[in-house]
DNA sequence: CGAAGACATAGATGTCTGTCAACATTGACG
DNA sequence: CGTCAATGTTGACAGACATCTATGTCTTCG
């Protein structure tokens, strides 16, 4: 029986809950405690390898590549590019899911649209 | 005479110009060259006490804040949060604009909006 | 069972970074 | 001109982090 992987609760406190819940950026000043939330979730996204590797997940065919073809990609040991991933999932931006021998990755729009939805400028805000 | 700042052109090759070229993250593979433009951007806003000074600037009235006001909403010294400033005003997300003997802070809209679109998710890609 | 392959974890190491204290700079004002 | 107030800069230091090698854990397959 394949054991259906429930990893993507380990974090319960990191991921989109952690970044839904704010109004954007612009639109009125952040608490130190969403700030703290947020912070490591961008923290994850920014990296120049982790950047690519979400996109390479992104536009992968169904949306979701195991670590071999992303390990290909890069010319990083197999160790430090299942580092950036574990990142990447901890903060809730890449699910996982074990099938067979490999280990695919897939992105998560919820929190990614979050996120990009606390940097987007309201109109109101641009017509200043 | 007021000196007419122009320590935005200070560093060219960061701010909206690094981001506004590139698609949507999830829309296709990231380059390399891309991703070590853009993290940076995002290497900046990924610190809780920058995420607040953005913020902060951004609802301040009439769009800009001096270090004063910004220094005394956290129990930092106020070379950190000069600091900070510093880091935010390097990859394009805030303006300086000296008058006298403050200096405030406004937020680049233009170098945010290209995050947000960036992190974004178009709607073909969410109908997956 | 035993070997091989895919991935994760652990420990080590060099580099980056957030913070502060001390000092420098600049503009207002008597 | 001299003092004060608002910012920026420098140097130091502790903690975080990206990367590697070595090793461990599963899963498949002969």
């Amino acid at each position: 029986m394949p054991k259906s992987e429930s990893t993507s609760s380990t974090v319960p406190t990191l991921g989109a809950a952690a970044i839904a819940c704010c109004s954007p950026l612009v639109s009125e000043p952040l608490s130190a405690d969403e700030a703290r939330r947020i912070a490591p979730v961008l923290k994850a996204l920014a990296e120049p390898v982790r950047l690519r590797l979400l996109s390479l997940v992104a536009s992968h065919a169904d949306g979701e590549a195991c670590v071999c073809d992303l390990h290909d990609a890069f010319e990083l040991s197999q160790p430090t590019i299942s580092h950036h991933l574990k990142v990447l999932h901890q903060v809730g931006l890449l699910d996982r899911s074990k099938r067979g021998v490999w280990v695919y990755y897939r992105v998560r729009e919820d929190t990614l649209a979050d996120l990009g939805a606390l940097l987007a400028v309201p109109a109101q805000v641009a017509a200043r």
